[in-house]
DNA sequence: TTGATATTATTTGGACCCGAACGATATTCT
DNA sequence: AGAATATCGTTCGGGTCCAAATAATATCAA
């Protein structure tokens, strides 16, 4: 089958309702198609996998984490989450309920937490994340091996540049 | 300066650590970039530009849409601005409160809602838009021409060959 | 040593987010 | 026409999401 790499409809009515004002279509086109893909498969992860195991896709992203890294602390586990260290309270909260992570004190400062995977959430881990890598290979199935390679490629560099324009404004 | 294209340390270090579970690495990395890229310049854009109307980063994706299309009704509002019809009457209720939109019932049908954007909504839409372009346009400014359209190209790829499946996955 | 300052995670308040249940309205069937 | 069915948007309950305020602990200064 050929695939399908139109314009959606969307997409093009938003270039004709902007294109008097100067906009950078072209950008906007590369940007706006990031944002429809992570929600699309956002939602369809959580759908049609995470639901099955009681967990939120911040709740995956933060197992995914502790299991990649190991035990980390509350403030690098919410940066390397990419949420903020008040959510990760609460999703850190229902890991423990579901009994797939734990927490403990910091041996040598009681100020801090340390959060770590159980044997259970690490066991659950390797059984969901095969088939969430199958949605990532389902998804990027029309893709060429290079395709996939470039996208890769490209979306680091939009990374680096944004995080690099976030330290800059940070202070 | 040469641009950045270095993979992060979190990258390399999932990548080590599924490496010996069968995992197509290359489909990862491309996925979970997109993720990243996403989750980054939803925060940036509603840290430095949203936030100064009062909006959230769905509440401004409706506007956009309503914006881009005009009246809308409920249902097919929240399917293209990707939230569920039960977060749209929260947003909308926002919205209206801020002044930007506006409701009333369809003509014919009592059961329906047509949302429109006012006056006021779409002056301060032709007053956020350049500036939210401005944000994609220098996220996108270590990338080629030709590599902002290969990206829009990749992307549509994925979303048609994702709803495709989510098509086959509905009834 | 004790008071001031800094650095943790948590709590709080309000918005978002979803599916499921609900109530109102339309449509279809007999 | 009247009853059953379908289709709207909203409400509800529970989790996520954030910044700001708070509480606990650690560090620094005098």
């Amino acid at each position: 089958m050929d695939r399908d790499t139109s314009i959606t409809a969307a997409e093009q009515a938003a270039i004709k309702r902007v294109q008097a004002l100067g906009i950078d279509t072209r950008s906007m086109s590369a940007i706006s198609n990031v944002f429809r893909v992570a929600n699309s498969l956002r939602n369809y992860s959580e759908q049609n996998l995470l639901k099955e195991f009681g967990l939120s896709f911040s709740g995956f992203t933060v197992l995914w984490v502790l299991w990649v890294w190991g035990p980390k602390e509350s403030h690098s586990l919410a940066a390397e989450s990419g949420i903020a260290k008040s959510t990760l309270t609460g999703v850190v909260k229902t890991l423990q309920s579901l009994g797939f992570a734990s927490k403990m004190t910091h041996p040598s400062d009681r100020r801090r937490v340390v959060v770590r995977i159980t044997s259970s959430g690490a066991r659950i881990m390797k059984k969901i994340f095969p088939r969430f890598n199958q949605i990532e290979v389902n998804a990027t199935a029309d893709l060429t091996k290079e395709e996939k390679t470039d996208l890769a490629h490209a979306l680091r560099v939009i990374l680096h540049t944004v995080e690099r324009q976030v330290s800059r404004s940070d202070p």
